[in-house]
DNA sequence: AGCACGCCGACT
DNA sequence: GTCGGCGTGCTC
């Protein structure tokens, strides 16, 4: 086939008025460089601007009327966007009225010259490398603690959708609950096993002859996939591509999962966009956790990429945690992914301890009841225990001592706390020292402490049992792992370190005010991290739960926690909010607003909350439309985000600089909207 | 975003 | 007569 003589590009732009394939004739020069995937720079409207772009695909005649201009160079012969990739990032911006080149970014890392260099010129002097090391494909490892017939088909080789028919799709989409209790993968080193099984199904996948990602949220949770890995296949079979690398190793990374030798992607949300040959698994640990939401548009959460990159691929799927997701139970009950458990030996069940009344016993006894105190102090003598916090620092909240108001930054009203035992209060949102506080209903002067964070927590827990080592692990400060003996390990939720053997027991305080925060999933949170850190014990260590009754202690008592997802769920579908319906969060001037939920008015199946005021002159509405709805709607406000790119803010004479603020800014899928923006917690 | 095109007010 | 203000529209 002779050269193609028309490039379509994807101009690497932001705008959504922009977001569209533009035809550029391929001057003789590059016709044999100028293949889809490769970056280029082109001509955008008047000569001497250039646009970056990537070639999505070449033909021989395009779709456009006018006169073409040409192609002015191909930046590289490297195909950093891949063609499935590109359906997905097409898809997944589709559905969220997003702009495609925003996910191109997040798939595709910034270039690095000479990592790009060095890796063309290895790949032109070594073709054969590859077939090579075809003899070198791991064995595959049995997965541990599950079924084998229960995994069978995630790990069959092959899964292309033509010959994949509804029966034989079965169980190719998994719901998997891990395995809750810490392992040992090598002398001294532990890791969390559900990780390791989630190692185990890639090395199964990459034994068949096939590529894996894995998508974990955090970095702890990718060192130990990562140390999992590491002594089940070579270097060269695992590509971990994350944000924190250096910019030249991340983008070597990513060149090897462009090879077409199957590899092992980790990493974060970005790993679910890896080119990778062969693709054989898409998995994704703790869907429920908030960083797999992404903060940046068009803000397509993990889970939705990892559903539209299995659907591409027509390969397994493989969505696993501790506690379901009410999303993931949604999918469940429809059919869509089946539920798979660890053998039976392997329920967790948390027990719910009622909370005493203070008596003068002391505050930290009225704090523990006197049935978890004897477990820790029993547990203490065989090894470390954990207790789960629900807030940093040493008193999360100050209130004036007079009148009992939330004390409040006076910079920027956030709440008051004191981070370290005789440290000065200072406001947990900005950060800003409270000097000369007022409280800004009576104008009392004094402060006091409300509550107890983790630092309040250990000091206290250090004097109660003496003679045990106290440590502390915090989101600012998280610990990989702890030592193990006598040690009370104080951990804000998500924050807790794995021990060796697993702890001996796990207390968890503060259920109650972990609860009371306004927000629509309070309860799978929670529940979610009440089980992550019940995973960290030993096999029959106690784990406590103090506070909390009703049918999630219920639930997470009989070892059921996916019954608090089927019920919250059940709610949802009542409330009409969302997994129940999907949601699109529309911000801006008030009569970009308006416009865009008339665009919406014929559609069954929508409806409109709001609007509310926002700060000046703002306002917010929130749509919610049923599944089915989702392409219709999306579309339409895509057609409203264009209008309003170009449609000017009404211009306020004498206003000194003009804002740049776009009139209407769209969001999918946030529940951001449904919570209470007071309590936000930081950090 | 940028940048050109276009249609009304003060100017050599 | 025309220089240039910024409102309007388009980008292969």
């Amino acid at each position: 086939m002779p050269p193609a003589a028309i490039a379509r590009v994807l101009l690497d732009s932001p705008l959504p008025q922009l977001d569209r394939l533009f035809d550029y004739r391929i001057p003789e020069r590059w016709r044999e460089q100028a293949v889809p995937g490769v970056r280029v720079l082109v001509p955008l409207r008047s000569a001497g601007r250039q646009a970056k772009g990537f070639i999505v695909e070449v033909a021989d005649e395009g779709g456009f009327e006018g006169v073409l201009s040409e192609l002015d160079e191909v930046v590289s012969p490297a195909p950093v966007l891949d063609a499935a990739v590109w359906r997905v990032v097409r898809r997944a911006a589709d559905r969220a009225a997003g702009v495609a080149s925003d996910l191109v970014r997040l798939a595709v890392p910034p270039r690095q010259v000479r990592v790009e260099k060095a890796w063309l010129a290895r790949r032109a002097e070594s073709p054969a490398a590859a077939s090579a090391r075809e003899a070198e494909r791991p064995s595959a490892p049995a997965i541990t603690g599950y079924a084998p017939e229960a995994l069978a088909a995630v790990l069959r080789p092959g899964g292309d959708v033509l010959d994949t028919g509804p029966e034989e799709g079965e169980g190719r989409r998994v719901a998997l609950t891990g395995i809750p209790a810490p392992v040992e993968i090598a002398p001294g080193v532990w890791v969390p096993a559900a990780l390791r099984t989630l190692a185990e199904l890639a090395v199964a996948t990459l034994a068949a002859g096939r590529s894996a990602l894995v998508s974990v949220p955090d970095y702890r949770d990718l060192d130990h996939l990562a140390a999992c890995l590491a002594l089940l296949v070579a270097a060269d079979d695992i590509a971990r591509i994350d944000a924190t690398q250096p910019a030249g190793e991340r983008y070597r990374a990513f060149l090897r999962t462009l090879e077409p030798r199957p590899v092992i992607v980790i990493g974060n949300r970005s790993a679910l966009l890896a080119p990778a040959p062969a693709l054989g698994l898409v998995a994704l640990w703790d869907d429920g956790d908030g960083l797999h939401a992404e903060p940046h548009a068009p803000g397509i959460h993990s889970r939705d990429l990892a559903l539209l990159r299995q659907e591409e691929a027509g390969c397994s799927l493989v969505l696993a945690a501790h506690a379901r997701s009410t999303d993931v139970q949604r999918l469940v009950e429809l059919g869509w992914l089946t539920a798979v458990e660890p053998l039976g030996r392997w329920r967790r069940r948390i027990t719910p301890t009622a909370q005493q009344t203070a008596t003068d016993a002391g505050a930290m006894r009225a704090r523990i009841p006197s049935t978890a105190w004897r477990a820790v102090s029993d547990a203490l003598q065989h090894g470390p225990v954990l207790v789960q916090v629900a807030r940093p620092g040493y008193a999360p909240r100050l209130a004036c001592a007079d009148c009992g108001e939330t004390a409040r930054c006076t910079a920027c009203r956030g709440p008051l706390g004191v981070a370290r035992v005789g440290a000065a209060a200072s406001c947990r949102w900005c950060g800003a020292l409270a000097v000369a506080w007022r409280c800004a209903t009576c104008q009392g002067e004094r402060w006091r402490t409300v509550g107890r964070g983790s630092a309040r927590t250990a000091d206290e827990l250090g004097r109660a049992f003496p003679g045990a080592r106290v440590v502390v692990s915090d989101g600012a400060t998280p610990l990989q792992s702890a030592p193990g003996g006598r040690t009370l390990v104080v951990a804000t939720r998500g924050a807790e370190p794995v021990v060796a053997g697993g702890y001996r027991a796990v207390l968890l305080l503060d259920g109650e005010s972990m609860l009371a925060r306004e927000s629509l999933r309070v309860v799978e949170d929670c529940v979610r991290w009440w089980c992550n850190a019940a995973a960290l014990a030993a096999p029959e260590a106690p784990v406590l739960l103090v506070g909390v009754g009703g049918a999630v202690a219920t639930a997470l008592a009989t070892g059921h926690p996916e019954r608090v997802a089927a019920a919250e769920l059940a709610d949802r579908r009542l409330l009409r909010f969302p997994p129940a319906v999907r949601v699109a969060a529309l911000a801006g001037t008030p009569e970009a607003v308006a416009r865009a939920t008339t665009a919406l008015d014929d559609l069954d199946g929508v409806d409109v909350l709001g609007p509310i005021e926002l700060d000046e002159g703002r306002v917010r509405a929130i749509v919610r439309l049923d599944y089915a709805r989702g392409a219709e709607v999306a579309t339409r406000l895509k057609a409203e985000l264009v209008r309003g790119a170009t449609a000017r803010v009404p211009r306020v004479p004498g206003a000194p600089p003009r804002r740049r603020v776009p009139a209407l800014r769209v969001r999918f899928d946030d529940s951001e909207p449904f919570d209470d923006p007071g309590q936000r917690p930081v950090g």
